[in-house]
DNA sequence: CCACGACGCTAGTACGTGCTAGTGGCCTGG
DNA sequence: CCAGGCCACTAGCACGTACTAGCGTCGTGG
């Protein structure tokens, strides 16, 4: 029920809080701090709170921020391609766990011609994240910055964060189209927000994993759903004798199924195709798409408690992903 | 190519800066803020430039923040329920031009429960906005911390904030369906994030066109694509002589149209369906989605400019967003 | 020759909080 | 009765930047 003070202008501060309880600022800082190795008796602590509450005080975040050299937020860069209808579920649960352990998650998505300063230098977050590594710039920029805790770390060479599994996926889905029989596979993704590095980490670990099946090659291409560029692939899968698609996400997957239904390829006697996230459109589809589910709740959460503990400086030696891929089999396939 | 003096643990300040350049902080000040009203020799200004440049100095915005009273950063709250395929657009736009006048965005989503203090209350924006008017609580909150410029404006009564088109989308929808001689319409929206105001709005906003056309009422059914409601609404509908639905996106329409093919009722002849946003899935639906599509670039670029202005404290007084809603005509209706 | 203004720069304070060093008072053990 | 320690609290510095007041110098007009 804070009763704000608003006749005042001047936004209340620790030294008015101290003024109406009649103590020093320091105690002031001490109660609402709760610092650890200072004993209050609780008279005071009790007018401290009582004088807090009633001014509406709320510390100015920047003179913390100043004075400690820490901000309690944790930035995450989000890389330039949309963020897929799995990742924002991933992003909603680590954002809060860190909530719990005090922290604000603040996503970023990368300007590359931008004027302003990145929010980095903005911000001064505890830490920064990054789903792809970031280029020497960009760990300058941080590091002048006074960031110290920036992952993927820039001394390894980790071109993934690990918190969200990646070869999981690729691998159930192509197992997935061997068990049904199909032997020729193709993977597809799309052209238009510039291929990532995740596109390419996938597509490598379906062929990995179609390799180690004795499978022929899992080539890729590219498409675009909005010119006919899925026509003309399905249209040279078929000609190739490719009877399985591995898609990278339920998008790609729908688009490609889209196309051949019009092309009058059957789906999933002559081609079979498999998404990726089980995405509410996965079920929408009409055939319903087959693909791959994550617990990516799960998967957030564990980002996050990898994140308190890398901000805290107590890494977690052998830390990794809970992962989980699970297989929904619909009529894609 | 800031050559960063990484041999240094402690981060570089003006201080340094000054000290290489061989002047005092306050000129370092005043060389780099560009300080109006303030003469500075050639020869000075380029020692200083060079100096800062070749340290690597980034100033601390914590402390820039707590001497100036001004953080440069835009808070947007966002909605709890998820951001769709256009708004993500209009963000981006949005973003794009705030970076140019210098101001960064930053989004924030709600948590209703949470144990942190909100976003606000970090990173002490300038301006914060609001998808949505906020809460008694909420404005409390940000003019304890100082925050003046809060939008949708607490004082009025604007519920939605205008920079979202909001009615020029259901209206064609309606007038679509009516000019396919579509007089019996429904509403269609997911009843899993919790209905929001915008679901509200915009099904106002159909029905009030609806009545100016003489149709009867059309009223709203809340799906949820998982469970079999979608199939309960079709067929509801059916019964009810309804041949128009108008969705509030173009995932609801998609439900809706897959449920009816499920059901056996042809798309568009017994029911004609309409989207709205016109995202990618509209396109790669089998059949193709009818839509509604907005320039949500221009409409972004346009709140951007009205969020400057108002940020910077000269209000444009008749300020309107650039609507332009634009019919795109597929194969559902 | 001097008053005066403009130029170019500096010293120093304010911003609000975290936190260390220190300071009385009280209690206890010898 | 006193030394010593703990309790409860305060004074004051540090954080790094913005910005005002002021100071010396130089040129110029009277």
């Amino acid at each position: 029920m804070a009763v704000s003070e608003a006749t005042a202008k001047r936004r209340v501060t620790a030294t008015d809080v101290a003024a109406v309880a009649g103590v020093s600022r320091a105690t002031v800082g001490f109660v609402l701090n709760r610092t650890r190795g200072q004993t209050i008796s609780e008279g005071t602590r009790e007018r401290v709170l009582e004088a807090a509450l009633r001014l509406g005080y709320r510390p100015n975040s920047a003179a913390q921020a100043l004075a400690s050299g820490r901000s309690r937020i944790v930035l995450f860069v989000l890389p330039d391609w949309p963020v897929e209808y799995s990742f924002r579920i991933y992003l909603d649960e680590a954002s809060r766990v860190l909530d719990e352990a005090g922290y604000s998650l603040v996503t970023y998505t990368r300007r590359p011609h931008g004027e302003t300063r990145p929010l980095w230098e903005l911000l001064t977050p505890d830490s920064v994240f990054g789903f792809t590594s970031f280029s020497p710039d960009e760990i300058a920029s941080m590091r002048g910055c006074g960031i110290r805790r920036i992952f993927p770390d820039p001394a390894r060479q980790e071109p993934l964060d690990l918190s969200l599994a990646v070869s999981a996926g690729p691998r159930l889905q192509v197992e997935h189209l061997y068990e049904h029989g199909r032997r020729q596979l193709a993977y597809a993704a799309f052209a238009d927000p510039l291929p990532s590095s995740l596109v390419q980490a996938r597509h490598d670990a379906a062929r990995e994993r179609a390799h180690s099946l004795d499978l022929p090659p899992v080539d890729i291409r590219y498409i675009d759903y909005r010119d006919g560029s899925a026509d003309d692939a399905v249209r040279a899968w078929h000609g190739a004798g490719v009877t399985g698609v591995v898609a990278f996400n339920d998008d790609v997957a729908a688009a490609v199924v889209s196309a051949a239904i019009r092309i009058g390829i059957r789906i999933p006697d002559d081609l079979a195709v498999i998404g990726h996230d089980d995405s509410p459109i996965a079920t929408m589809f009409v055939p319903a798409l087959s693909t791959v589910r994550f617990d990516t709740a799960t998967l957030g959460r564990g980002f996050a408690e990898y994140a308190i503990n890398q901000t805290e400086g107590r890494p977690l030696p052998d830390w990794r992903p809970p992962v989980s891929a699970i297989l929904v089999r619909r009529e894609s396939t």
